[in-house]
DNA sequence: TATGAATGAGTGTTCATTCAT
DNA sequence: GATGAATGAACACTCATTCAT
């Protein structure tokens, strides 16, 4: 049956969907009861496909990492200006976070660490490229303009979580405030 | 004993504030028997302090806030400028949630509505004035600035706690991103 | 699986026997791992089926209530005297108490007033009833040969629970010594 | 110091009498707090005269059968009749258990085992000498009589304790309902 | 001596996980 | 393969008891 895996990994696309919205929501403290119930399954049947709780984050980590994963690559960062690249990271990272409702990703919790160093590198690169290149300021450390920059699109991701703001509009405001900051020119 | 009142707070003090660290640390899964080990009293005995978690929570929070409080009243900020503002509330809030690890207090969990109004109030007055007096820029709506801001304060904050940068560097540099963003002057 | 359902109820029926008898054994300070571990099951397993002590107590003492009430139903109180009333009464309450060990039922403790109410009234009625009839003697207000009633029903049961009297003979032995004491004719 | 023996004499007695009260109120899930609570001193102190719960219930156990000890002692019992001999019991009985509120006393749970079989003693030997000289009806075990006496007196008590009923009524009418029963002449 | 403080051993309850059907 | 049932390992909380002042 060839059928069955392709089955089998829509059913589990699904369940991770589900699980997303519902981890995002309720927070850790969601139980897999929680989980299987918003998924329309029995808890033993949620444990068919994600054989422990774990397994469930790290596979939806995976997911959405891969997803992000994809989203940068096609950005083809290295081809524009850093601020470009900055704008457009901001895009893919909202719009994955968004979609995969997987804030805490940037947190050091769940493991897929390897994955997790391949998408957080990339930001971390430009950062730095841009403070190679003079685009950048250089009296903040690129670490720490690193840990802003993420704090910041948190921020903004958090608004169009709550529908107060669309995927675009946040990107917009993430990059133009990270970029070039509040004040108007008069500065 | 005149002092016995004094020694209790005392001790409800340092309990508190390993409960803070404790509590930043791991999370909302640090149990109670986690937090009264590291404070070095038994289970029972912290709840002699705190008669449920939740009270203990709520007391670290209105703690946290209300040492904020003090030093933003201290802080006189409709005396300066906006962005001046914006660099005192910035060293206040570091200041305070370094000191208590209340990072989640800018979460919506636990009680003690109306203090944190009372505080969350000062930072969004701020930056309303900012964009009124024209010195904020006023493409980006104030609600999401202050999101944006937020998001800054806990990168900063994160870096502080992590040990990676200095309360005051911190200040300074989630202050200078918000107000003058990152790029250098050739912008 | 339609015997799902019955299935169930029967291990219900079945933890509740073994509850009843182990509350009445070690009384209130008996632990819900006791009636597990009487039970033969695990103590989760216990609140799968009770989610809670007193959903456990409650539904013990519904039950017993409602067997009394099939047994006081069946009696026809009303078609008989009231000394044979009380008779046929005491009969039931015995069979019912030693079959549920409900002792605490006469106690004023749980829940499930409105069927309490609905057994005790018969018991009081019938001793009114013969109070008003000239049966009973009037020398004692109802209420007061209620109370001795119920002492006395106690006394007899606890004769059954510890094996020294089966349940008829206890009847028997209750109904003449209320009805006509314990002294001879000589009287 | 003479007088202290005595005075710690008076307190233990203070302590004990509220004790009875509290443990009759609220059951054996009062707490050692709510005794000392309501006996007006601090729990610890409690501890320095009972120096653990058991110890606590014990005295009292002890108290309240010396008590009635002295009453039984002082009926005289057998200069008289079986049947006047229940009376004088019923009412030692009946003003002893009210006073320390030790219903409880006849039941088999606490230690004092010596005690109290000099007490329960000689009410089955008054049943028992009430039967052998055929003024107690034989058809039912002494045994047997003895249990439903002793619940008779509880359901008598415990009209005295909720106030329904004075002590010498209560006792009356265990007395004539033991010995006589229920009925009328007309049986 | 009297007491506030400290604590170990429980209790009720929940939840992730395993098993039998 | 899917599920209801069972369970062990926690967790928050209480209480009888001990200790230091």
């Amino acid at each position: 049956m060839v059928k069955n895996s392709t089955l089998r990994a829509h059913v589990e696309a699904g369940i991770l969907r589900v699980a997303a919205t519902v981890l995002a929501e309720r927070g850790d403290k969601a139980s897999m009861a929680d989980i299987a119930t918003a998924a329309g399954v029995a808890r033993a049947t949620l444990y068919r496909y994600f054989p422990s709780r774990d397994a469930l984050v790290k596979a939806l980590t995976e997911a959405a990492l891969a997803d992000l994963h994809d989203r940068i690559t096609d950005a083809r960062l290295d081809e524009v200006a850093p601020d470009e690249a900055i704008a457009r990271l901001t895009r893919a990272v909202v719009a994955a976070t968004h979609e995969y409702r997987a804030l805490a990703l940037f947190g050091e919790e769940h493991g897929a660490e390897e994955l997790k160093e391949r998408l957080l590198g990339p930001l971390r690169d430009q950062i730095e490229r841009g403070v190679r290149e003079g685009r950048f300021r250089a009296d903040i450390p690129p670490d720490v303009l690193f840990a802003l920059y993420r704090g910041i699109v948190e921020g903004g991701v958090s608004q169009v979580m709550s529908g107060r703001l669309g995927a675009e509009q946040a990107s917009a405001a993430i990059t133009t405030v990270f970029l070039n900051g509040t004040l108007t020119e008069a500065t």
